[in-house]
RNA sequence: GCGCCCGUAGCUCAGCUGGAUAGAGCGACGGCCUCCGAAGCCGUAGGUCAGAGGUUCGACUCCUCUCGGGCGCGCCA
């Protein structure tokens, strides 16, 4: 598909965010290369640099087979002839032909120099794009406000709110909206179940506890009485009739009982949203949006209802637009967001985070706004992730489900994390001062740190003890990390020194640290343009692991005043990236735990 | 039935869009607190990358098929 210039290409690889040594090594090779006398831009094309999988060989290596093509030369021969014709200088070490490959190693000095400069230089947050020109929507969290807020919930939340941290960082315009749920089918049932079952004490005193009861029972009672979901629909019809009636009366005290309870989740896990704009938001754009599908010639009837057909783009299903009782569905309000989003925002991408089991839902959406050959198309992204599983009866590992009953509240295990975590405090560091404040935070980290470590695409195994195990990979393992390194810089008890005043060579043992610090810039821009925020947690476990292993036998308060000076920096380095790195996926790193 | 996703160590997962001996954490076993936080560090054991073909100089990575698990498929969201 042709991409227009609103809504151009993604960043590639060759665009990616490296360091100016780098672009150093780059230059030198590019050079190399022209002596060699190959085609400059089909030379460059192939250039690639990557770290080898076994650092030992070196910092970054060029697997020279293409390249050797191109010149005609047996690769080795070819990486024999490129190790040559790259000297030593103050930034590369050296240039090692090793069979095919050719690897480099930096100066230690300049590396420390090149990653402990930008990490201190408050000119811009380090690892981020010289420009960004985009204009980013992340639609995410958007529950279903008629259920409680439970772990399934969770995921796309702590996703989202990560993917608009770490667009923010690379510089683009964010715009981070909550698409509640609080329109349609589901609404109608609630309304029902509360008319029919409710109590309005009950209601205002636990509105999330309540309204779960009602949802059980009515889904209990709807299997005998299908004529329930005949009602649920004619309140619905009676909603969107747009009169000043009882349901939507009862409507908007729902939807203000729920948003409330959502407060506290929202709260507790540091979410916040730019635009809180639910699908009843659309409730007068719907019929504009209906107009602009009609005028494109691209609706038709089909049993009493409206819907696109998509067959021409090897979509079987048709998109449904309008019920044969004529009112909308799922599919009509989205399209009027992508409309408004337009208007409103520019956007050049939008993202919607929203599980993987609705991957045909969006593909529809996308499919009819490219048959109605709306730019906007381009922009339509969907960010689908894996389920969250229990563990069965039979052991078996299954889907969550809020009817059966083993949904699990979402504020339930953040307190179960929350006092694992004060019995940690309590046992290893009895005389922190507000030990609860540092328990729910500390507690609340570990919780969306788990659901941010796989990849999205990866069904998550709900299980207690990996949810709430703080050694090893996890959030508090990182986190300790920060208040380790935080440790440090007060027991030294002097001004972390100006960066240019060190002897960076003294940092030359601490060549593992700076690699992986390296790395964050890289990494967090994958993150961005595969929207896979666990690329940047890993880059912080890793990076916690590496300086976690250097203090283990270097040490900075007992140092000569030079190496301890060197040390400091490196130290408050390290801590400023984690601190970075956690704040991207929506932690905050402690000073003292 | 059709479409899509997943399958890597006992368990939970990485593997940077094909590259040099497949890496972590947990669990197991063994070490390290008379210098900065042991929520830590160091080491040992553990893998025919589900299976079979194919493409390639080279495949965990790409293609085809098979097996296993999951999700989706017209008036729900």
């Amino acid at each position: 598909m042709a991409t227009s210039a609103r809504y151009p290409a993604r960043p590639t690889q060759e665009s990616q965010t490296v360091t100016d040594l780098h672009r150093h090594l780059r230059e030198k090779l590019l050079a190399a290369i022209a002596d060699l006398g190959l085609p400059a831009t089909e030379a460059a094309g192939m250039l690639r640099l990557d770290p080898p999988r076994n650092r030992d060989h070196g910092d970054v290596a060029l697997g020279a087979f293409q390249l050797a093509k191109l010149a005609k030369l047996p690769p080795p021969k070819f990486a024999a002839e490129i190790a040559a014709r790259i000297a030593a200088d103050d930034i590369i070490e050296s240039a090692v032909a090793a069979g095919p490959f050719v690897n480099f190693k930096f100066r230690r000095g300049a590396m420390a120099r090149e990653v402990l400069t930008a990490i201190h230089s408050d000119a811009a947050p380090y690892g981020k794009a010289a420009t960004n020109d985009q204009v980013v929507c992340i639609d995410f969290s958007s529950p279903n406000i008629a259920k409680p807020f439970h772990i399934g919930h969770m995921r796309s939340t702590v996703l989202g709110n990560a993917l608009c941290r770490i667009h923010r960082h690379l510089g683009a315009t964010v715009h981070g909206i909550n698409h509640l749920g609080d329109w349609g089918m589901p609404f109608a049932k609630m309304m029902t179940a509360y008319m029919r079952f409710g109590d309005e004490v009950e209601l205002h005193k636990s509105p999330m506890r309540h309204m779960f009861e009602l949802y059980k029972r009515y889904d209990a009672e709807a299997k005998a009485n299908p004529e329930l979901n005949e009602e649920a629909a004619q309140r619905f019809k009676a909603l969107e009739s747009g009169e000043d009636n009882e349901e939507r009366r009862m409507w908007q005290l729902l939807r203000d009982e729920s948003l409330k309870a959502f407060q506290g989740p929202y709260s507790r896990l540091g979410v916040t949203f730019d635009h809180i704009t639910g699908e009843s938001f659309f409730e007068d754009k719907m019929d504009a949006a209906m107009a602009r599908v009609e005028k494109a010639g691209v609706l038709e009837e089909s049993d009493g209802a409206d819907v696109v057909w998509l067959k021409d783009q090897g979509i079987k299903q048709p998109c449904l637009l309008r019920k044969s009782d004529g009112t909308t569905l799922y599919h009509t309000r989205d399209l009027a967001a992508a409309f408004y989003r337009e208007e409103t925002f520019h956007p050049t991408r939008i993202l919607y985070i929203v599980g993987g089991e609705q991957k045909l839902h969006f593909a529809q959406l996308k499919g009819v706004l490219i048959k109605m050959k709306e730019a906007i198309a381009d922009a339509i992204e969907h960010v689908p992730f894996g389920l969250v599983l229990s563990k069965g009866p039979e052991g078996k590992w299954e889907k969550f489900a809020s009817r059966s009953g083993n949904a699990v509240f979402l504020d339930e295990i953040l307190d179960e994390a929350v006092r694992k975590v004060r019995g940690v405090i309590a046992e290893k560091n009895p005389d922190l001062d507000d030990p609860d404040a540092v328990a729910e935070h500390v507690g609340v980290s570990a919780i969306i740190f788990n659901d941010l470590k796989n990849g999205r695409i990866k069904d998550v195994k709900f299980d207690w003890d990996a949810m709430l195990a703080f050694e090893g990979e996890t959030g508090p393992y990182v986190q300790y990390a920060c208040a380790r390194l935080s440790s440090i810089l007060r027991k030294v008890d002097l001004p972390v020194p100006a960066v240019d005043s060190i002897d960076f060579e003294l940092l030359a043992d601490a060549e593992r640290v700076l690699l992986t610090m390296m790395d964050f810039a890289a990494a967090v821009q994958r993150a961005a343009d595969q929207s896979e925020p666990s690329v940047v947690t890993h880059f912080t476990i890793a990076l916690a692991g590496e300086i976690h292993s250097y203090l283990a036998d270097h040490y900075v308060v007992s140092a000569e005043p030079a190496v301890r000076n060197a040390r400091l920096v490196l130290v408050d380095a390290a801590r400023r990236l984690l601190t970075t790195g956690l704040d991207l996926l929506g932690i905050k790193a402690p000073e003292r735990m």
